[in-house]
Parts: C-alpha cells; structure tokens; sequence
DNA sequence: GTGAAAGCGCTAACAT
DNA sequence: ATGTTAGCGCTTTCAC
C-alpha cells in the first residue's frame, strides 16, 4: 500500500512537503504541488487515517450506541429512522460512523468511557438507553462530548434532542376533550423513559386546565410494549365501562389497545376513540387507520449529527434541540 | 490519557513489558503480570486502538457499505434487519462495524477502495447495491475481503449470502398452482436485482413442470415499489380478466397489487390471490393479512457476518452462504 | 518553499 | 523473564 513516503521518493521531495501539498497548504509551490497530486494518483495513494488519527489525536469518528436493536424496535423503526438520519448528516460530513454493538454481556466487561476512548471517537450519540442505564451516569461524568436522544441532560460536553413531549400529549388529549370526551384513560410506557413522564405531565396538564379530575387508576403502565398495552386495556375497560377514549404513548401500545377492545366487541371510534404516539409506519395501515401525535423521528437523528458535529467543531457549546410534534387525524377517533 | 508509557513508569518496567502483560502473552512473571494490571486498573487506562492497528496493519474493525437507507426502506425493514443480524454476530466478536455513510454525491469523489484503504478496514459487507453499481465492479477488482448480500459472486476474496430465490419463488406459484390456479402473473422487482432474475425462473420452472404455457406479457416490471405496483396490476387486469393470481417479488409490491385490486372492486383472495415475498412487519397487519415468502433478513446480516469474519481469521476462504425460505400461508390466496 | 527530525502509542524482532 | 530498539504512516515544529 503506497503511502507518503512512497510519493516523496517518485517526486523526489520530502514527506514533509508531500504532506503538505495534500492537505492543501500554501507553502508549496504550485509546480510541486502539481508534481505531487500527479504521483499520488499514479500511486494509487490512499491516505491512513489511522496514522493520521494517532498523531492528530482526533479520528473523525462519531459513536454510536444504541440500545434497541431489538427485535420489537423492528416494529416502530424508530432506531432506524433516527439512524438514517444520523448517516444523513453525518454523509454531509468528513466523519464516519462507528456503531458500537453492546449486548449486555459486554456492557459489564467493559464501561462507555473505555469503549470511547479505545477508538478514539471524537463524539457520541446515544440512543434508546434507559434511564437506569449504567452508562448514563458514565456518560455525564466522562468529558466526551456526546449527544443524548431523549434524555434531557445538559453539561459542558453534553446535549441532547427530543421532541416537545409534554406539548405532543397535550395536543392528543386537547383533541379528545375538544371531541367531547371527558373520561380519558391514558396507556404510558415504563418509568425508565424521561418520555414517559414527559407525556404523562401533558396528559394532566390538559385535563386540569379543562377542570376535569385525575383519576390515577386511570393510567396504565404498558411499558412501550403492544401485549401488555393489550391485558392493561382490556383489564381497565372491564373494570370502567363508562371510559371513552384512550391515550397511548406509543402506537405500538395504541395497536395493543385496539386488540383488547377489538376482542371487547367495541367499536374504534364509536366506543372508543384512540390517540397514539409516534406516527410509525403500521399507524396508517391499521383497520381503523390511527390517530397519533406525529414526531419526525428522522430528523431527530439529522439534528443529533448535526449538534453533535456543531459541538466538535466548537461552533456550539453544549446546547438542546426541541422538535415540534404534530397531531395526524385518522379515524380511530371521533 | 494513560498510556504504556505511563504504566511503564509508575510500574518500574518497560514499555514492552507492559504490552506484553496486558496482551496476556506468557513470558511475562505472574507477579509482574499482576503489578501491571493493578497499575493499568489504578491510572484507569485504555489502550489506544489506532496506535495499535497502525502497527499491526489489521483494524479490527469491519466496513457496511449499505445503499438502501432511503424513506422507502422503512417500509420493507430489510435494510434496518439485515443491520441488526449483521451487530447482533459483531457484537459477539472483537470487531467493530463502521458505517460507511455514502450518499450517491461522494461515490462520484471517493471510490469504494478509497473508501475502506482510508479506514483500513479488514472487511466490508455490502447490502443493496444493485448490479449496475460502479462500486460492484470495484469490489471484485479490489483484493479487499468482503461479503455481498443477495449478489452472487465469488472469488479469492469475496463470499456472498442470499436465500434461495429460485426455490422462494417456485414455492409461491406452486402453491398457487395447487390451489388450482392457472392464470397466474407475476410483479417481478427492477433488472438491476439478481434477485429479481432468480424470482422469474422460479416463477418460470414451476408453470413449466406443470406444463402451463408462459405469457410474457403476464410478467410485470414493479421496480420493487408499491405505486409502480399498483398501477402495473391495475392495467394488467383491467387488459386480462381471466387471471386469478398474481405472485409478487416483494411484499411491498404486494400490497400495491392489493390496492389496486381494492380499486376495481375485486375481492381477495374469492376472485384473485396474491402471494408476496419477503414477509415484512406490514404483511400480517395487511388485511386481508398477506401470504407471503418469508425470508430470514436479520439472519442473513448475521450469517454475512459471520462469513466474513471466518473469511478475515483464515478458517474460511471465500464462500457461499444460502438460507432457506418459507411459504406463510395467511389469507390473500384460496 | 523545502527538508530534517521528533513523536503520536503501540508491537515485535532481537538481544540479554 | 525483561529491556533496547526500530518502525507502523502520518503531522508538525524548527531550521535553512
């Protein structure tokens, strides 16, 4: 494999001016410099980023740490949306992407810091961890810039982007209330997501400024998951029969909810009327189509890149980004 | 950041020492082994990948090459599978993955091998590129190792996996065939798809061993989307009313021919059956929910993985990987 | 405008 | 069992 030295012997310079003439500085004539770029193409040069990282101390290399590869995350694609986004921008870019695969078996031999600092990333982004995560706590105190996706948690090296998920349940619940609905039962995730409380505040915030009482029992834990949405709704409206609409944090739990009542003999919206959260894919495929509160999960990944690299390049010190949500009618509610 | 060095000294030993203890090599006294580790633990070190693989000329580290991150791949999911087959095999390993990021601007400045000489990569895998890609005939010139995903070809250095296409297609008209179908078209996916090729002979020898006659006519270009689909089928059968199947190469074409037969009021699966293929998240949300032939997508990420790795540690020279496919019978055929 | 030399952090002969 | 030395490919003072 050619490298500088290789290109310094044809041309008959040094490596010193060869390396300069690559990374395009001034001081090399323009005879040389043409010199130069002609056997480094003849060469067939490829520079060594590697060798290049090590004495530059910086790799131009963001991590990627993500949490919910899993076989359910198939079913939002909210990884992959935020992904694409992420590789969207970041394509934009000089850096590259390397994504850490942490099962949880390696998590415990190995802490974030280490896995950052062995390959040198510049920055990271974290996605999909919990907030009992052991590497949050890691990723606060280490000085590795880092951008955190639905973890509101702010520091000299650390930001983050998320949606407004107070406003998001607001805007669900608001719509109902606004339909005539008063009995408002609500389906939210597990307490280990900031997201989680985010809504919940949203969905009492609604309600209070309607002056209609919180009923606690009311709001179920289904822990972002479809089947326990499904035994939570079903439980709750053979209990309550006078509730009339249901508000999920998540479409997947909104799906959950429509088995239950499906399996109810209820009609969606007539009975019941629900709102999901997210807008996935299968949200505009059900029967009936969903009702949801919209979060463009895409760009929440293109701002992270984007933050991540502002940060790294020093344009930005540590700083959130806020994306807007939006309500999308369909016909789960009336 | 701690280095050997750093141990070294704090240690009372030198820097050849240390390596040679932290790499865990023999000829090392158990008690100075010991000493280290506690000095390396103590001074919180980590090493430092990129000095390391300078030296050894191997990265550890493996390329992906993915072209289908498009809005359109969310749907299908098989992009975000494969991914996750391809992380869940890496992460049981020493290798990272690096996501090469590379939208159709920067293939024109950078040429694959550039691309994976820069990063020094050791191996790359390479998912939904499509015949006529300029990187293709690179990859196969280059002599670094790699795996393609459902392209077939082999030599010193390359190895591929797929399922068995021909097979997965044949099952599908086979069992419309016994179902009594005669008049059976078929969606095929766009020619740039070895895939696509492979569908059709399947499609092609199950009517021959029947004996049925071919129409090409009958055959359709789908270009693997759900419009083109959708308009496709909806000519082909306001042209040809005595078909009463229809084989799809893709799910997502499928569902475009379950549109438009919805828009000529047809039903399914009483006057025309569709089989699908792939079995995508949508299928059995469809309604009616979608026969279909399965294929294993996050298996063969993993299985990519896996080949390639073998390929990279010499206990495999370059080979094929073919998965088996399923016929899932649902409701969109009688 | 160009070159010599040092050094990034690590491994690997080759000594001892 | 341990140390000395060279070198991976590159950038960067510092001198000329």
């Amino acid at each position: 494999m050619t490298t500088i030295k290789d290109i310094a012997k044809v041309a008959g310079v040094s490596v010193t001016t060869v390396s300069r003439a690559l990374n395009g500085y001034s001081d090399v004539s323009e005879k040389t410099r043409q010199k130069i770029m002609a056997v480094s193409k003849e060469l067939n040069y490829s520079p060594n980023t590697l060798a290049r990282s090590l004495v530059m101390n910086k790799s131009t290399t963001i991590g990627l740490l993500v949490s919910g590869m899993t076989a359910d995350s198939v079913k939002d694609n909210f990884t992959f949306e935020v992904l694409r986004g992420i590789d969207q921008f970041v394509a934009e870019t000089n850096y590259d992407l390397i994504l850490f695969s942490t099962n949880s078996t390696k998590q415990r031999e190995k802490t974030y810091s280490q896995l950052c600092r062995e390959r040198r990333v510049d920055g990271v982004i974290l996605q999909g961890i919990k907030t009992d995560d052991p590497y949050l706590q890691e990723v606060v105190e280490s000085d590795i810039p880092c951008v955190l996706i639905d973890i509101p948690i702010e520091s000299q090296t650390v930001g983050y982007v998320t949606t407004d998920n107070v406003l998001g349940a607001k805007k669900a619940v608001d719509y109902l209330l606004e339909r005539g609905h008063r009995k408002i039962a609500m389906v939210n995730g597990h307490d280990f997501a900031f997201v989680s409380q985010e809504r919940l505040k949203g969905y009492m915030q609604a309600l209070q400024e309607k002056g209609i009482p919180y009923h606690q029992e009311w709001v179920l834990n289904g822990a972002f998951e479809e089947e326990e949405a499904e035994r939570q709704v079903l439980h709750l409206l053979q209990k309550n029969k006078d509730i009339t609409a249901i508000f999920c944090a998540s479409d997947l739990m909104a799906i959950g909810a429509m088995q239950a009542i499906k399996k109810l003999n209820m009609d969606i919206p007539e009975q019941i009327s629900i709102v999901g959260y997210d807008d996935i894919l299968l949200a505009s495929y059900m029967n009936p189509r969903l009702t949801t509160i919209a979060q463009d999960k895409y760009k929440m990944g293109y701002e992270a890149a984007k933050l991540l690299i502002e940060m790294l390049e020093g344009s930005r010190q540590s700083c959130k980004t806020v994306l807007e949500t939006k309500l999308v009618v369909r016909e789960s509610t009336n």
